[in-house]
DNA sequence: TTAGTTGGTTCGCAATCTGAACCCAGCTAC
DNA sequence: GTAGCTGGGTTCAGATTGCGAACCAACTAA
């Protein structure tokens, strides 16, 4: 994508390879995430991959090849004779967990119907519920994303030097929502 | 998707409409993401995001119409003659910020060059770094998606007597991860 | 009058997704 | 020994979606 973007005399809020599209290169798709999703609830195989989520199987064998490629899964052999293959997460896939209990949630308190959220997800040693929302262990206050900004990380001094656009700022910015339509609960 | 999945007698770890799903059909694709990204960053315009995300612009109008229409944006007009419009994350947007972090932390830490992240997400009266990781507050610790498990939301008694196997499981399993290959730092 | 800006729509081609069929090795029941 | 099943795929034609380029409309500025 937007690689060729230099010319612009603009305050380059996101340096070049943004860390978020670098991630969307992997977790490519819907089916992917769905895929994902399977493999935390246990799901391994091929075949009961495509029972669970009725996935074509040519799109199911080229995003697990893709997600294996990218270090996500491992490809493991649990049986020979005839040879037989599970999918498992490896550390780097385990940590995907927090973009799906994000998206659960979302999911949970904007779109669920009359009911209420399916199901939980709770601390299994004390049940209780896990909320993934912005904590600050400094100021030990919760805090909404308008508060979050964004700092150059390992930039060298002298890029900072010759960009002091890069300095700290803003990094997520509220909209107006006085006159905005959604609200709940 | 797999709406028509009842005739399984395999315990049900998912219920049908699940919220990850659910938040899929409004978080679609790539562009979808990308769009949000520069929403957060406070980009508004049609043509902003057009010139910044390089975007076609028969998708642009796609994917902004389909966002208003979900009510993560609301679409305001910002002057007459000629009309013209910015499009503002409502707080069911704003809500959405949480996956936007986990992403970019995601592929701060996995996909990263030598240089580290190019940028650091802070809380900002302190400059605190923001970790979306997992915490617990009765425990008061941090924990592995391992730790985490399902249980029933809002769901009635009748249903839970009839299906003994909506009661408390692991949602998250971990693979094996001592013969896996993908370790960073 | 001409050019530029903003926010789109339309169009034709290219890439991707999809379901169905097929493949193959090994196992199992008859 | 052969028909059929299972697990893990590949191949193929047709439908859907993505894409760049061109165009449109309403206005402003030179």
């Amino acid at each position: 994508m937007s690689t060729a973007n230099s010319s612009s005399s603009a305050p380059q809020l996101q340096p070049p390879g943004c860390s978020i599209e670098a991630a969307l290169e992997i977790v490519r798709d819907r089916w992917t995430i769905l895929i994902l999703r399977d493999a935390f609830r246990g799901i391994r195989r091929f075949d009961d991959l495509r029972r669970d989520l009725e996935i074509p199987r040519a799109i199911l064998a080229d995003r697990l090849r893709s997600l294996v490629e990218s270090g996500v899964f491992v490809k493991r052999q649990y049986q020979q004779r005839p040879e037989r293959f599970e999918y498992r997460l490896t550390p780097m896939g385990m940590e995907l967990s927090p973009i799906l209990v994000s998206l659960m949630q979302w999911g949970d308190r904007w779109l669920s119907g009359e009911e209420g959220p399916p199901r939980l997800l709770v601390h299994e040693p004390c049940a209780t519920e896990i909320d993934m929302s912005f904590y600050c262990w400094t100021c030990e206050e919760a805090f909404t994303p308008s508060q979050i900004s964004s700092q150059p990380g390992a930039v060298t001094a002298r890029t900072l030097q010759s960009q002091p656009a890069l300095q700290s700022q803003p990094a997520l910015q509220e909209g107006d929502l006085k006159n905005s339509g959604a609200t709940k609960s």
